[in-house]
This record gives structure tokens, sequence and C-alpha cells, in this order.
DNA sequence: GTACAGATTGAG
DNA sequence: TCAATCTGTACT
């Protein structure tokens, strides 16, 4: 089963999206390669609520006015000038909200390519193997030709869903940096380590 | 025009 | 433990 996620699927509270990507297939094309990987990890970014959010207090602008699509769509950006982060737009147009891929687990696309645990256990190292960058901003999954998310019938059961704190946003305060809202496939080697 | 800080990473 | 590295954003 290989089936491209529809625009329903982003369209849904973004905690439930969160978790339900976890098992998930990210599908790179490039030329005449394609890159797959596993989701295994993710974390809800639910704005203008979310101190942690880049659209905190409703701010808009030119950086972030993607995490404001409907869901669907691809907000990337740069952190400390060296890493770019993948989110996935969800929920309704107008809402400020997103799911940050956190993680992937290499798939063997041919023979020839060799997948190791940590190719891509982390936010900036995911976005280097699969050569992601800002061209990326703004990419409809729903139709695009070089990137999508499908399911192919191993979605992570509820049972093997971890749920903790986000990470690397202590700037933000205890209340925020605290709320259970990174998701988990339990004993998967390739989220990223603590 | 200039100052500043960050949803990370990997080397030491 | 800590510095790299650079762009968007805010402020003068």
């Amino acid at each position: 089963m290989r089936k491209r996620l529809r625009r329903a699927f982003y369209l849904r509270p973004t905690l439930q999206v969160a978790q339900e990507l976890l098992g998930k297939f990210l599908v790179r094309k490039r030329g005449k390669k394609t890159i797959i990987g596993k989701i295994v990890e993710t974390e809800a970014y639910i704005g203008p609520e979310d101190r942690a959010s880049h659209a905190y207090g409703g701010k808009v602008t030119k950086r972030n006015q993607a995490e404001y699509f409907k869901g669907g769509y691809v907000y990337i950006y740069l952190v400390y000038g060296r890493y770019w982060q993948l989110n996935i737009v969800s929920g309704m147009a107008g809402k400020p909200e997103c799911v940050l891929i956190r993680a992937l687990e290499p798939r063997a696309i041919d023979k020839n390519s060799k997948n190791s645990f940590n190719l891509a256990n982390g936010p900036g190292k995911l976005c280097r193997w699969m050569r992601l960058n800002k061209s990326f901003y703004g990419e409809d999954l729903t139709k695009s030709k070089r990137l999508w998310i499908e399911d192919r019938g191993e979605t992570a059961r509820k049972a093997d869903v971890v749920r903790t704190a986000r990470i690397g946003i202590d700037y933000a305060g205890s209340y925020w940096s605290q709320k259970p809202w990174r998701f988990y496939i339990k004993d998967n080697p390739c989220v990223s380590k603590k």
C-alpha cells in the first residue's frame, strides 16, 4: 500500500496530525533518485498561544507566513545559520499551526544506497540528507512531484507512541517548554538523542 | 545601517 | 562543554 496523504489528513487538529505522522513515509524525488524515510519523531507548534512558536502572539513576518497556510504545505526555515528545519503546516488557513519533523528512519531504495540509523536522526540532519532547503518553502505536499508523505501501512500504533516535552525551546519558559507536544516511536533507534 | 539571537550539531 | 555561522527581524 502506497497512498499519498490527502488534504483532509492535514486539516485536522495539530496534535492529532503530529501523532499520526509517526510511521508515515516522507518521499523525496530528486532527479531520477528517490529518497524515502519513515517518520519516527515529530513536535507540534501551535501558535499564536504557543510561546515557542514563531507565530507567538499572532506575529506575521516574511519568514513565518507559511505557517498560516492551510494544512498540507511546507514551512521550512534556517536556524543557527546552518540547519534547515522541515515543518508540515496543519489545521485550517489562518491558524499558525505546524508539525516539526525531527527524525526519519532511512529506507533502502536500491541496492547501492546504504542506510544508517544516524543519517536523519535530527531535524537538521534529515534536511541535509534529503537536500531540503528554502526552495521547498510553501511546497504543497498534496500536489508536489518532488516531496510528499505517503501511508505504507506502517502507521505507529498508539501503544508504541511516546509523548514528551519538546526540545530546544527553553527560552519559551517552563510552561510551554514542558508541554508534552513531542511524539516519537518507542524504541526506534533513529529518534534524535536527548 | 547595525545589532542580535536562534525549534542544532558534532568536535573536544 | 561550547563554538560555528548567517539570515530574518527589530531598532536607531
